[in-house]
DNA sequence: AAGTGGTCTAGACCACTTT
DNA sequence: AAGTGGTCTAGACCACTTC
């Protein structure tokens, strides 16, 4: 359980000061001037470590992981290396420090992480959820650009859903979605008919599988005749179109989606740092 | 030149520990239990006076600023709180760190700035940056709806420019903006036309207007005639409109901008983190 | 009072760059 | 060799939350 430390001696051993502790007695030998690959800080080192330790399960969404002064115990490491580590974990959202009650594992049960992923907001107005209501749900097999961008063969089983969501009753969103089956097995019409809120939180919690990040692709289309039917406006009438495709740990791609966008009385909104 | 520490005795005073300095020899003083409004960390004070000396040109964009333990004693703190500081300042992308160089203040001149706010990607190939056709430059009063933006009063003083913007030829982007007049003063078609690269660069340089981060809102929109006529492309053709909002320290307001974006060959890119 | 994260300090050493 | 940022440690104290 201790951090390996590769192509590195061993940090702040050697030491004059006061009880040093020398953290690294790692499981690789510390000679081996091997000049290879990797060489990672202590601190990456116990961050993937937690990192392991969210994506197993360890620590489930919403839980809280244990106090720094622990993981620095399980570690062998100075409390402040496991600060440092979880200071990233935290500019990452992958968990929530609270003063003065610890750190949390980020959940998409939240408010925050509702809003983080939606990013078509009201022009006027706070934002809110959508309701939605399903069109098709249906297993397939994945044509080649789905599998293409999911990682997975041309052919595999995939999950197929498509939706329409209402802001206040008004339909605004068309949206399909590929989901790699496997990962999904048990996903129904039903649960997705009864499960309020953003999907990623049912993916979390009924199927184990957390979402962390999206690349989105935006353009500009114009609605086609099924497509104004489904948003009731006039054919012809511009879209924004939205490719997302969502990343779990280790950059696996764990979700493809096609959002249609009406930005009459929305916009697309997006903070330039 | 010392920091202020309101509603803060003394970080790390009475302490036992050897050598304490006690760094909070502050112009206020310490008794007062007033409990009245602000509370800030020693090194968001630090983090304040360094962006003042940003902000007034001490150090200019692309310069290297004092090292940390220069910083420490010119604000009588610790090396430890000065890089607290810093490394806020690095994660707004204020400032650039380099391992065994320094610390540089950020530009626009580089091409990690120009990708930064350019989320304009072709479809296929790398990014690279569009050469502009400007159609007007002029100065005029602010309308009302451009006023209220940029916060300024109705009918002050605004320069706005028109251009086209062309990847390998083919027009892409019909950008308007709208800048305060106080602030870019000399700002011609001319200097405008023989400047290459991003506008912000330009700004930075010659106008000594720094911008910081930036606001968007993008919606689908159609090409009406004479923007068909530029972009060459039928009228009714879908487009990407997005409004930006950017600005200088203080959250200034300093430019509006309104993009119509082709994105038959290209994407507006996005990450959601 | 006890436990958590948050701040601040001090000092050692490492990695990288330049002289 | 000297200077820079980067890592790691240790310890003290502060602010917030809960018991």
């Amino acid at each position: 359980m201790n951090p390996v430390t590769p192509n590195q001696t061993s940090p702040g051993s050697t030491a004059s000061a006061p009880a040093a502790p020398a953290a690294g007695t790692a499981a690789v030998p510390a000679n081996a001037a091997a000049p290879a690959p990797t060489f990672s800080p202590l601190y990456q080192q116990i961050k993937a470590l937690i990192t392991q330790s969210l994506q197993s399960g360890e620590w489930k969404p919403g839980e809280m992981i244990p106090s720094e002064v622990e993981l620095a115990n399980r570690y062998k490491v100075s409390q402040g290396t496991v600060r440092k580590a979880i200071d990233e974990l935290a500019a990452d959202n992958l968990v929530m420090r609270r003063q003065g009650k610890g750190t949390f594992v980020s959940t998409h049960h939240e408010a925050r992480a509702h809003i983080r992923f939606l990013r078509l907001r009201p022009d006027e107005g706070v934002p809110h959820y959508p309701e939605s209501r399903f069109l098709e749900v249906k297993r397939l097999r994945a044509p080649a650009d789905v599998a293409r961008l999911l990682e997975l063969k041309s052919g595999d089983a995939i999950i197929y859903i498509k939706r329409v969501q209402s802001f206040d009753g008004i339909p605004t969103i068309i949206e399909e979605q590929w989901l790699p089956g496997q990962l999904f097995k048990g996903l129904t019409a039903e649960r997705l008919s009864e499960y309020k809120g953003p999907m990623y939180g049912l993916f979390e919690s009924e199927f184990g599988t957390r979402m962390i990040r999206a690349d989105e692709k935006v353009r500009a289309v114009v609605a086609g005749p099924d497509e104004a039917v489904l948003l009731q406006v006039e054919p012809g009438t511009p879209l924004l179109s939205a490719e997302r495709v969502s990343f779990t740990y280790g950059d696996k791609p764990v979700e493809l989606r096609r959002g249609l966008y009406l930005t009459t009385r929305h916009h697309y909104q997006n903070d330039l740092n």
